[in-house]
DNA sequence: TTGATAGGCAAGTGTGCACTTGCCTATTGT
DNA sequence: ACAATAGGCAAGTGCACACTTGCCTATCAA
């Protein structure tokens, strides 16, 4: 469960995947792949920045949805709170209520 | 440098140091060793948690001191932050002031 | 229908890394 | 001094995973 999602933080290229997500929501796989290619100087394959994708989506970090031909791409960082909640530091809040 | 932090995380024995470190500080490697054997049923050699511990100081995870021939070792939790500042959700406040 | 676009499935390869084993150094107690 | 304890260094092994290649399906435009 809460395996999946570091596994999926373990990658560079994953976590640059949710940089451009965060950036611009709903990206196609073909627009991830060429801003992968042009912004960041990645050449990686289709296929490898798909399994990427499917990596995020396990882990709960990109949600997905179909539209005809094209599948679009959300990010959904809610999962990484667990991390802080699971380790608090002291200005971090640990479980519930940021700003009551 | 984060790099260092994910890498840190990734692996799931790492992250049950972490919560030993969070619930008892200023363990010893040896006492670390015993009690990842006795609560948690990992039997792991010496060697290896002495490595886990290595890359979690590498991440800035774990902080430790000298004492004779004793080595203390402390949790420091925050590094996380920048988790949750570089993906903010609705939530969690993003860079800078948790509770002014 | 044909061709082009967007995506998926499956098998193969190479490398990073978790883990062990064996030996070595330093501090403490008797 | 010696033995016991706490830890470190270095080389070897095996597996997980990032990435590629090749082929297949589905939707859209002409």
């Amino acid at each position: 469960m809460a395996d999946d999602l570091f596994k999926a933080l373990a990658d560079p290229t994953r976590r640059t995947i949710l940089d451009e997500l965060a950036e611009k929501s709903g990206q196609t796989l073909f627009e991830i792949c060429a801003r992968l290619s042009m912004k960041h100087r990645l050449d990686i394959s289709r296929q490898g920045v798909s399994q990427h994708l499917a990596v995020l989506e396990a882990a709960g970090l990109v949600e997905t949805r179909r539209e005809g031909r094209y599948k679009f791409h959300d990010l959904n960082a809610a999962p990484l709170r667990q991390i802080t909640e699971r380790w608090p530091t002291p200005d971090t809040p640990g479980p519930e209520e940021p700003t009551p």
